[in-house]
DNA sequence: ATGAATATGTTATATCGTAACAAGTCAAGG
DNA sequence: CCTTGACTTGTTACGATATAACATATTCAT
């Protein structure tokens, strides 16, 4: 765990992104009345604050830190929520988290996933998604949630391999 | 684990596709001079006479059952030969693993999870797999291996809801 | 105020996966 | 043959991930 990876690959203003990711997050909460209750918040922002995928115990040690009980539901409720909303995504490849960077917008991201750097990425994924729903559909088959998650070498990494 | 599910969702001759697989992964196997092991072979022949995703613990039992020890580094290492070689597949949503009904082919499966019955299918996902290449390439990612998964109502779940 | 729904605290345990090293097998070259 | 190096398997021990279950507290609508 921990890798020392930016979220995008791209170099951009983190906490820029990070602002404007947790203020669509409220607006996403005010907008559904959803309870961005203390613990949910803060698992938000450690994620936003993180921006890479972080695992529920990395987490969960960060909220300790603050005062927040240290018990393994304590993470995994405020993670749960926050993918259920769509506030945050899980990585099931690295049995991970991270916050999404544009809540509320529709998007379908696909995980880009480094196996050098662990640098982590949302790629605009509509279009991979159009086709596994029609790929679905040709069989009968009802989508109501996908991943796509793909691992490989960042543009960074590829260039310093060659 | 151990729902009662057919691996796809056609009703098929299960008998014949298991029997063709097998052969299609011997084949696989001499031609790139793989060594299919008793272990191996026997791991790749419970997963397809399950006939649906099975934990690596459930298949440990199932090889334990048949005289090999009960350690999961036994069940794991064969799992992990079978996936590395193309003649089984890591369902990341359900931690569990499936036979590929086609090995030595060229397809990049997407798999298609029914919430109800838990029934898997192997979809054929090259468009898929093209429009997330696409997506990749826009931002310099270099794609190694991906998972594409989806979670929904097979055909036969979906009528009984309606 | 009060009951229903929701959220949190807490204990315990289930489930999934790997590190590390010893021992055995097997095939190819000397 | 027989040795040597690569690969495979046996075995112990543990680490990492995730959830069940139940008690308590908070919040919301009426």
């Amino acid at each position: 765990m921990e890798p020392d990876a930016t979220l995008a690959f791209a170099s951009h203003d983190h906490a820029t992104c990070r602002e404007t990711a947790l203020a669509q997050a409220e607006a996403v909460a005010r907008a559904q009345g959803l309870r961005l209750t203390p613990v949910r918040r803060r698992t938000l922002e450690i994620l936003l604050e993180a921006h890479k995928a972080l695992g529920a115990y990395d987490v969960l040690d960060r909220l300790a830190e603050e005062g927040f009980a240290r018990q393994p539901p304590v993470a995994y409720r405020a993670l749960d929520f926050l993918v259920e909303h769509g506030l945050a995504h899980r990585i099931r490849r690295l049995n991970a988290f991270a916050a999404c960077l544009h809540p509320g917008e529709e998007h379908m991201p696909a995980f880009l996933i480094c196996a050098e750097c662990h640098a982590l990425a949302e790629a605009p994924g509509v279009a991979v998604a159009e086709a596994l729903q029609a790929a679905a559909a040709s069989v009968g088959f009802d989508i109501e949630r996908m991943n796509i998650e793909a691992v490989g070498l960042c543009p960074a990494c590829r260039d310093s391999a060659a």
